[in-house]
DNA sequence: CTAATTTATATTGTGTACAATTTAATTGCT
DNA sequence: AGCAATTAAATTGTACACAATATAAATTAG
């Protein structure tokens, strides 16, 4: 009505970007519990997810995949390495390569990370076909921000 | 088919969680070239659209917008005091609440602003319609995780 | 076949997030 | 009034994110 749209605009309420923010802390939040029976953090948890099933990889192969920079993955990899997860070696063919491979520790992790999405699923509480179109925007919006 | 279903669902591709986590990254790295000619960062942005409508509010209501807790927002507020935007006083009748007050610099940067919205409206290339849903469904998720 | 360029990581520095703890002020209870 | 419990912020410590820069190995160009 009489709101001048600087008021409509600059209001949180009507913000997407806020509601996204905020459902991703909330979402890594969530997660907290589940992953510290493992002792693992929502992006350790991602990074060795990526290496169950691309074991091997390296940082920069790693990195296109999560969409995370060597600034954080270094450091990352450091702390799952000290954990006896990985080890950080180096590629034959070419010495400035990382190659992460897991240790017998890390492969087993699995296993006991296997029981997390369907956990996760029941905290989410909202229905799969919800839930597959908030990917499915996600992923849009994903797309056009990562060509810019 | 074959795949088991660990398989499936330790998969990055498959997880809603990922997709929503890159893409609140993606989003927060957008705004950084829109914010940085107002000397902000996003979660900045954010502290500073409340007080612009709700000036001399206390940290702990902030929060709740927010969704942060004073271990995040304290830090965060004294350098928002430190470029001049606020001033961080008590409250007469509790001394233990922070009165957060913006500057006439703080009031001023409300015009600056507000043509971000606009701004990122047009970076983020999504149909008003998809990003109504996308909000729509981050709000839904909110409300299951907070109550929790 | 070097010198310049590119590429893969690492490092540095800033700014969140958040759990856990601490401090200080207020409220409730008896 | 006096003290335990509560509350609001602040502090501490860990772990991201990411820009900017540095380093070292590989590739390319002349």
């Amino acid at each position: 009505m009489a709101t001048p749209p600087d008021e409509q605009h600059l209001c949180l309420d009507n913000q997407v970007c806020f509601s996204l923010y905020r459902a991703a802390n909330a979402m890594v939040r969530a997660y907290r519990p589940l992953l510290e029976e493992l002792d693992l953090t929502y992006p350790q948890y991602l990074a060795m997810m990526v290496l169950w099933s691309d074991n091997g990889i390296s940082v920069k192969l790693l990195g296109e995949q999560l969409k995370l920079d060597s600034g954080t993955l270094t450091p990352l990899l450091k702390r799952l390495e000290s954990k006896g997860l990985l080890h950080r070696g180096r590629s034959e063919q070419d010495e400035r390569v990382r190659v992460i491979e897991l240790t017998a520790a890390g492969q087993a992790l699995k296993q006991r990370a296997s029981q997390v999405p369907e956990k996760m699923f029941c905290l989410l509480g909202l229905e799969v076909e919800k839930l597959q179109s908030l990917k499915q925007l996600c992923d849009e919006l994903n797309q056009v921000l990562d060509q810019r």
